[in-house]
Parts: structure tokens; sequence; C-alpha cells
DNA sequence: CACTCATATGAAAGCGCTTTCAGAAAGCCA
DNA sequence: TGGCTTTCTGAAAGCGCTTTCATATGAGTG
């Protein structure tokens, strides 16, 4: 029954204008745009009336005509890797009700962890305007900062943390969690590690989570045996196939490190197909402690990593540095190893 | 005419204007707006030049000027129930993607399954001068749709189908992938049946879902028994806890029909910890096959909906009645429903 | 009670772009 | 070549709002 052409008409109709609610207010354009941005400064009786007009005209201003005389857009951009991912998605929802309340709303964009997808979001959002942008990681072409920086759009990186203040970051350290992990398992006679990786191009967490390792590894004078480092795009069944290549070499690894947690889902239950026993035959690890990683048995020792803090502390700098306000750079933030059943000690000392 | 104060500062101060780029070019601002607009129209030489001179001067347009002279922002609203889950994550990436290269963007929000948060989002993006929205089920307040249709947004809603026409739906339908869940369990021989059901309040996929279960047992003369219909928040946590609690009632229930995977992955899990063996102690279905429903022994059987599918055939959608063109209303998508390990027929007769 | 000072309001100038509209250029035919 | 049509291009008028700036109003002083 659906009649698109009558039904949607382009955006023709007029709605009321500031100057239609002044008019019926019996005041000029002025104040009523002073009602609406700065309400403080205007006499309460004058305020009521244009409440009242606004009230009956049904009034919404017009957010382009606005930004153009403001310069604000109220928009901010975000660009995430992926978003069917639930990683992302909690970095979002979080920024998303953070800004909420300010006015402020997310435009998003996923470039599928690749970089020129990624330049072209952006531009597209300078060209709309965006007052502030949130981007995941630190690794991208110095052109592509150029750009930001050329129209003077506070940003944020999230993800990664300390660039040395070359940018400002809300994340935390994945080398840092990368060898926590790697130290858990040394700590219970792990010497033979095998790691299931992210792709690390164009991807600096995988690559640090990834770095973290190796140099836990080589402080104590082991290696990472490169055969037994298998990268792979994020899924389960990446995961799955992975951990059987791996339980093909001989001597098998005594540990897999996993990058993510859904690397660790499919370990874990290729194990189960492979009648391994977790922790018995062979230790696992994942890395986000995603939603499964408590349920899936024997549980999932993994990094719990702050995500949905993130969005929120970036959408709060965001907001800081918009209001002009004196923000201090923000510091990293903490992630937390969580061990749980899939790790133990080795069965036979290496 | 150019402004002198920016005529004379250096030359990346200030982003480049339309007007910047005609003198540059030696054309009329029209022209210029005329290459970017409808680039067909415009002689070959000049438009050559003026890209030149676009390269050169780094031009990007100002949305905000170009959205209020030509009322169009090109900016699309995006409204979830909830974004952290991978499910509407998918959706939305696969919108994102089917727009992008039109030129769109999408704005997103997510409304946490709260009809006022919705409105709330929903205000701000008409303000916002949005161009189109997505919203994901039907169930809203008479008022909420008279907001849209006087601003004469054209809208889709998602995750549902036929309203009866009296709204554009791309999505499937809950209640017919609800019937054949149950269905394929009746011919199993199963006669006993329990739910694990997302919250029916504001959300109409839910209570669709559990009606298709309801109407299918009814039709065999077979009752759903209240108590054994538990409703919760969706989560994996929630699904193992409702299943201890229906594994207390006496007769136990030979099948679960779960409202969501997350929930099946919890009821699957508990199975585990109690020691119930799936199928054959008891059937347990979800919905939605998520990521991990392949690879969870003994494999959840489930229904596969088009969650990615949704987000491209609305981008589609919306760009088509953007495009002014003739656009069919959409019809109703397929569900599928996949057979797994996790369903068998039950174990004594009923 | 004149005077200054603070404060609330209105007039008007854009913000940077699109889009009529009319006129110039180019093509066509006789 | 002249007159006609068909393209292209440029001038100019806004789009709806914010924001100086100047004025009006009222409060506070000596």
């Amino acid at each position: 029954m659906i009649n698109p052409e009558r039904a949607f008409s382009m955006p023709e109709e007029a709605g009321a204008t500031l100057e239609d609610v002044a008019q019926e207010a019996g005041v000029s354009p002025a104040t009523v745009s002073r009602c609406l941005n700065n309400p403080g400064i205007v006499r309460p009786q004058l305020k009521a009336k244009v409440d009242a007009a606004i009230e009956k005209l049904d009034y919404v201003p017009h957010g382009a005509a606005r930004s153009l005389a403001s310069r604000r857009s109220r928009l901010i951009g975000a660009i995430f890797p992926s978003l069917d991912s639930a990683l992302f998605g909690g970095t979002l929802e979080a920024l998303q009700s953070e800004i909420a309340g300010s006015g402020y709303t997310p435009v998003v964009a996923s470039s599928n962890y690749d970089p020129e997808q990624e330049r072209n979001h952006l531009r597209n959002m300078l060209a709309s305007g965006i007052d502030a942008l949130m981007l995941v990681g630190a690794e991208r072409e110095a052109s592509v900062y150029r750009l930001i920086r050329r129209r003077k759009v506070p940003y944020v990186l999230t993800w990664v943390a300390g660039t040395d203040g070359a940018h400002p970051c809300i994340g935390f350290d994945n080398r840092a969690a990368g060898a926590a992990v790697t130290r858990h398992l040394l700590d219970m006679g792990h010497r033979r590690f095998a790691m299931i990786s992210g792709v690390t191009a164009n991807n600096d967490r995988a690559a640090a989570r990834l770095a973290g390792v190796q140099v836990t590894l080589k402080e104590r004078e082991l290696a990472l045996d490169p055969t037994l480092v298998i990268t792979r795009p994020f899924g389960v069944e990446e995961g799955r196939a992975a951990l059987r290549l791996l339980m093909e070499r001989a001597p098998r690894p005594t540990a897999v490190i996993c990058g993510a947690d859904p690397f660790a889902y499919g370990a874990l239950l290729e194990c189960q197909s492979l009648g391994l026993r977790v922790p018995d035959d062979l230790s696992i690890t994942g890395f986000d402690d995603m939603w499964l990683s408590a349920d899936l048995p024997p549980g999932l020792t993994t990094v719990r990593t702050p995500r949905n803090q993130m969005g929120t502390l970036a959408g709060r700098y965001m907001l800081s540095v918009l209001a002009g306000e004196e923000t201090a750079p923000p510091r990293p933030l903490d992630f937390e190893l969580i061990v749980r059943g899939s790790t133990g000690p080795p069965s036979q000392p290496a």
C-alpha cells in the first residue's frame, strides 16, 4: 500500500524558521537565537514567550544553518576498523552515550582495516564538518594526520597508548598487555610458545601485542619460533584452523597465545574436537575478554581491555577540548589479566 | 568577493572556499559548484581547470553551507536498540558501506531499547537535518512516526516485515521464524517446550518470535506453559541462569527455544556444566546464527537472519527514494533454518 | 536628579554554498 | 551569412541561523 512517491516527497515542506518563532513571540530573531544557545542572558519573561512560540510552532532548528553560522556542526566523527565485532561496538556505544548529553551525535564509518577506505571516510567527514574525530590506532600515513591538523579538528586515538605525545591517545599499552600474558605463562613454566595473531599490517594493536610477546620471551632468552606464529584475520574459524596447524608441529607448543578472543574460542573448540585437554595438554590465552570468555569451558585466561571506558573517555576528552577547557593529555588506561581455567603449568617440563 | 583577511594570510590558514577555487581557475563560483555536483554539464576544458584549482588549493567543500543551500545534508540517521551486540553492528556496517559510495554518511545512535532515548535521538537527528532514517522494529508511539512524517524524512524500518504497508520495512517475519523453529522441533517429536525469550516490552522482534512459537504450538493443540517461558535481557549469563531454572521444573521440557543465540550459547554451556547431553537429554535452538553457532558443540540449530542484507537493502532503499526513483515497497526477506547438532528427537516419548 | 555603568535587545552583516535566470557562445540549417 | 536553437556560463538571490555592534533600558551612584 505504500506509495513512495507520495509518502516521501523530497524534503520540500518548510518547517517553521527561527524568524517565524520570533514573529510569533513578538521579539527579534536574535533573541530567539539567544534563547536557544545562551538562555541565561535573556529575560525570563521574554524567554517564556519564546518557549511558548517554539512549542506552538513545533520549531526545530535547522542544523545546517546553525553550523554554517556558528562554525560548529555538533557532529563528532568516529572511524572504526570494523563494526561487526562486538569489540568496537562497545566503544562506539559508550562514545555515543557520553556525547549525546551535550547535543553531539556521532557520525561513524568502518574502514575494514583498509587505510584507503579510512582516508576516504575521513575526507568525507571533514567535508561534512565534524567538530572532532575519534580514530582507532596510531599507525597511519603522515599525510592523514596533516589533513586532520590542517582542518584544525581536535582528534583522539583510541585502543593505543603513548605515542610519545605525538597524538592524544585514549587507550592502553597493547605491548605491555602482550607481555603480561607471556609472563603469566612463563611463570607457570611454559617454554615453548606459539601465537595466533591478527593481521599486523595496518593494525598496530595486533602488531604491538605480538611484539610484547616476542620481547618478553627474548628477555628470558627464549625466541618465538616464526613458524609458530600464525597470522590470520580475526575469527573463530581462523582460530580453529590455526590451532590445527600448530598441533601438527613437533615438538608441539605448550602454550598458544591468541591475539584476540575469537581466535582463542576457536582454539579452545578445536582442542575439544582434537581431544586435547586444556590446560593440561595445552594452555590457551585470549585477548579482550569478550562475552564468552568466562563461560567457554574451562574459562579463558585473557586480557580484559577497557573497551567501553575508551569510548567514554574519548568522548569526554573531545567534549572538553571543544569546550575550550584546559585539557590534560590523557594517560594510558589499565588492562587486566584475567586468569581462568585455560592456563596451567605444562604437563611435561620443557 | 574574497575576504581580504584571508587573501593576505598564509595560504593554508583557513580552508579554501569555493570562491577561492573559482578565482584560481578563472571561472565563476557557479561553475565550480557545477563541477562538483553535476560535472556532466560543464565543458571538459573548464572542468579540467577547476579540478586543477581544487587540487592545488586542497579544497574541501563546506558541508553545512552545502546543506543549507541545497537542502540536503547527505547524512542518513540510524538508530539501533544497541550497538555492542554484534547483531546490529553487522547491519550498521552493511548500511554504511552501501551508502558510502553515494557520498552519504550514517549518523548513529543507540537507544538501549528505551523509547524515550530513541525519541531524543530522533529529535536530535531531525534537527541536524538527516536526509533519511533507518530504525529497528515497528512498534513505537504514533507521535514518533508523526514527527518523522512531519519533517518529510524518508525512513525505513528494519528487522521486521510487513506492517500492513503502514511503513516501509526491510526485514523478515520474526513470527514465521519462531514458527519454523517450533515446527522443526514438533516434527522431531517434541511436545514439552520451554522458551528463553528476550524482553518483549519495546521489542516487537522478541515479541513476534515468542508469538510465533505460541501460535504454532496452539495449532497442534499444545500450549506453551507460561512458567516455562523465561524472559531476560539478552546475554550468555542470562541464558545459563534461565536454563538452570528450567531444568528445575518437573517434568522437564525436552526442547528449549531461545529467542537469541547468546541465550542458546549460555544454555548449551550450562548443559555441559550440568552434565546434560544435547540433544539427547535436551534440544536447544537459537536465533540469528551468530559467529559461534556453528562451532559451539554440538553445533546450534538456529535461524539465520539476514542481518547484513538488511543493512545493505535499507541503504539501497533510502538512496533510491532520495534519488526520487520509483521505488517499489520492499518485500520481506528470507530467513533460513539452520539445523545442526543441538536438536534431535526427544529421548523419551512425550 | 543628572550621570555613569551594566545589561538586555534588535538590526544587519555575513557563514559558503546552490540554483534560478538571463545572457553569451556555439552549432545548425537554409 | 543570418537567424534560430541548443548549450554553457556567470550574476545574484537567497538557504536559516549566529554574532558583532550599537542602542535602549534600568540600576546604581554622588
